[in-house]
DNA sequence: GTTAACGACTATAAATACAATTTATATAGA
DNA sequence: TCTATATAAATTGTATTTATAGTCGTTAAC
């Protein structure tokens, strides 16, 4: 069985419980993992082709980052996230998305404003096909956004950013379905890289706001749907 | 040698790793354990009485916070923290605890507010008091802060901000030593509970964002003056 | 028929053993 | 004396073993 059966960089060395962390991660998030769901360590060894040390010390990080919950003796399972839990995490992430778009206008040089925008336009070419999928929407949508990120030049707010945008990834599918709301998107982030290239942070901070008030929307109707459609049933009231 | 020797709860079961976990995070905050300073596995190990694997399991949470860095094959230190570091963290901070003292001026009930204004008393006293220690200062201003955070109804962001407020205990005694500045937190602290009584979002917000402001000019200025005393006597630098 | 106790089974927690890699030191040669 | 190389010591990375707690099923007693 080889070394890094999931690595990322062939190149460079990788301790196994990075590779199991990332391995877990990303099946969680793709919900290949499903909420509740246990992980047992000898199961996950098995698969992975890894002894359990690897195993365990992956779970502490997923663990440690919101993804699992232990119950000791018990073992890790997969966290739920309640729909309250969601909005706390947005209402989060619209303080520090405001405050990293402000940064960004102020610190982005010349070169990575023409990388936005690169990456703006990208986003809108995929939205205009129409056979583009939902994974490679998201993965465009997510570049626009690093790109803002990485030009805070705060390092510990884009960790925690990143941390929390990954917390929404089960969710993303859910706001990219509909076309119409694709268009939104394609709107707001043009005028984010308009109110940047023209330095203007106040207007820039306003976009933000709305960019992500407008996802909070999107996403709780999404949700309102799904749970009345799951109510018909006469099946009890779960979230807030 | 006893189960938990470094344990706080005798009457709960608490894994070993997660004692190690806090002991470890305890003595890197408090700066018995230097940034820069290794962590050796085998050395904790016989230090702590335990294997290395709940060693290794607590490592791995340290590094996922930050407190840690890992260096592959190399092993574990004390993360340093830079002065850019600290002011990156405190700029989320402040963006954070603005929209903390917000959600915390909406949602306190009548009785977290009393509680609020006991705490801000009991600082007050402690304040007056000179003879009070440098420790338990801190702690009454933190649980002042901790009654506010537990006032929003985000427990994410109620991690955050401790998490946050965690890098800086480092620093904590560099903003505490100066008696001016007790005088200013007693009245900044006062007036942002002013501002709850009255549930007055927006000078709450104001109040707290002028909190965190000096917080940064104070360490700031503290940290100035102490590498321009580490460099007359010429001694090497460390900072940033 | 129901309930409680006992025991086997399963999974996690911790310890230990083994392998691979890095670093430091010593020695030889220029 | 300085440099390069080889060897040994130390340390991390991974696997395996042992111990302990928890669950589920069976059986016996009421």
């Amino acid at each position: 069985m080889g070394r890094n059966d999931a690595a990322l960089n062939p190149e460079e060395y990788m301790p196994l419980r990075e590779v199991v962390f990332v391995t877990l991660r990303r099946q969680i998030l793709r919900g290949e993992l499903k909420p509740g769901e246990r992980l047992m360590e000898i199961s996950l060894a098995n698969e992975l082709g890894v002894s359990r040390t690897p195993i365990r010390e992956a779970i502490r990080k997923l663990e440690h980052e919101g993804l699992v919950v232990m119950i000791p003796r018990r073992g890790a399972h997969v966290s739920e996230i309640t729909r309250q839990e969601l909005n706390d995490v947005l209402e989060i992430r619209r303080s520090l998305d405001v405050l990293a778009i402000r940064r960004a206008a102020e610190f982005m040089t010349e070169k990575d404003i023409l990388e936005l925008r690169a990456a703006e336009e990208a986003f809108t070419l995929l939205v205009e096909r129409k056979d583009a999928d939902l994974t490679a929407l998201g993965e465009a949508d997510e570049h626009f956004h690093d790109i803002i990120y990485q030009g805070t030049n705060n390092r510990r707010l884009i960790q925690i950013l990143n941390n929390l945008r990954e917390q929404m990834y089960r969710f993303r599918v859910e706001y990219l379905k509909d076309t119409d709301i694709r268009q939104t998107l394609v709107h707001e982030h043009n005028s984010i890289v308009k109110a940047i290239e023209d330095r203007n942070l106040e207007e820039a901070e306003r976009l933000m706001k709305l960019h992500i008030d407008n996802q909070y929307r999107t996403i709780n109707r999404a949700l309102d749907m799904r749970d009345a459609a799951g109510k018909t049933t006469g099946g009890k009231h779960a979230g807030q």
